[in-house]
DNA sequence: CCCTCTGTTGGATT
DNA sequence: CAATCCAACAGAGG
């Protein structure tokens, strides 16, 4: 379920508890969890002896980049997916909540617990020393910390490929999912198809804008503890996510949806203007 | 109760 | 390169 303002959240909650503490031990309640590589396929698993060497280690502050999150402990880095339904979550008695994958025992009593209903997410264990560039592997600048302008934007973005597409491709710009994805296009004014090549500098200075604008009001809106998502009865807070057939809360205009790169894609028809339609080859449209 | 559909990720396959 | 499939499961709706 996190997207990039989630998975900061987690980030945060689990310097809070556990930076400084020391790991006396660790439950693997699902071996497929600990995966020896990045992978959505539970069946990746075994990996889970790899965590015997944290133990006894002292962690030390996570990072993120993009949607991923690394996290010393020891002499050990753990690279951290969360997939769909992945959370951390803290219990300081002996209940184990649902879903635990894998829980870390700490020296103050507390265990944080790898909870993850759907399976996507997963640990990776890696020496302590190739952390970073272990979770920077294949990912362009963190769309949070980036901070990119318009022609910046542009330079990572040459393609002739749908922006709303390209937009999900990690390796060019690290963070946004499909959720922030549309709803940063909505602030933008751009519609979800529109090439990335006839996009005008005007246009990639909205979008350089409204990308870390959309990220900072979805990580405003989180609570500091509880982390909601869609699914748990909370009220939609997107504009056009989530919303078609509802009018646009600039104009009024119903919103469209469609399926792009097999993922649901809303936007305003009013707001967004679908591009023009081009030839292949230039030539007078006469 | 049962069936079908949808899904906030991303790697593998075609 | 791009579209599709799929991992495993919850929740909603018919």
């Amino acid at each position: 379920m996190p997207e990039l303002p989630e998975v900061e959240a987690h980030r945060r909650l689990l310097d809070r508890y556990a930076t400084g503490r020391r790991l006396v031990d660790v439950v693997v309640v699902d071996p497929g969890a600990v995966r020896p590589r990045r992978s959505t396929r539970p069946s990746a698993g075994g990996a889970a002896a790899a965590l015997r060497p944290a133990i006894g280690g002292v962690f030390g502050p996570p990072l993120r980049i993009g949607k991923r999150l690394g996290w010393p402990v020891g002499e050990v880095g753990l690279e951290v997916h969360l997939g769909m339904t992945g959370h951390w979550v803290r219990r300081s008695g002996d209940e184990v909540p649902r879903f635990a994958r894998l829980g870390l025992r700490l020296d103050d009593g507390a265990t944080l617990w790898f909870t993850d209903a759907r399976r996507f997410g997963c640990v990776v264990p890696h020496p302590r020393d190739g952390l970073r560039d272990a979770v920077q592997a294949g990912l362009g600048p963190d769309a949070l910390d980036a901070a990119l302008d318009g022609p910046a934007l542009a330079a990572r973005f040459r393609t002739p490929r749908p922006i709303k597409v390209a937009l999900l491709d990690q390796a060019r710009l690290a963070g946004l999912g499909n959720i922030h994805a549309v709803e940063a296009l909505f602030l933008a004014g751009l519609h979800p198809d529109t090439p990335c090549d006839s996009i005008d500098a005007e246009g990639w200075s909205r979008l350089a804008a409204a990308i870390p604008r959309q990220l900072r009001d979805g990580l405003a809106d989180l609570g500091d503890d509880e982390i909601r998502y869609l699914s748990e009865g909370a009220e939609n807070p997107f504009r056009v996510y989530g919303r078609a057939g509802l009018p646009c809360p600039v104009c009024g205009t119903p919103v469209a949806r469609a399926v792009r790169a097999g993922r649901t894609t809303t936007w305003c028809p009013r707001c967004q203007p679908a591009p023009r339609v081009r030839r292949g080859a230039r030539r007078r449209s006469g």
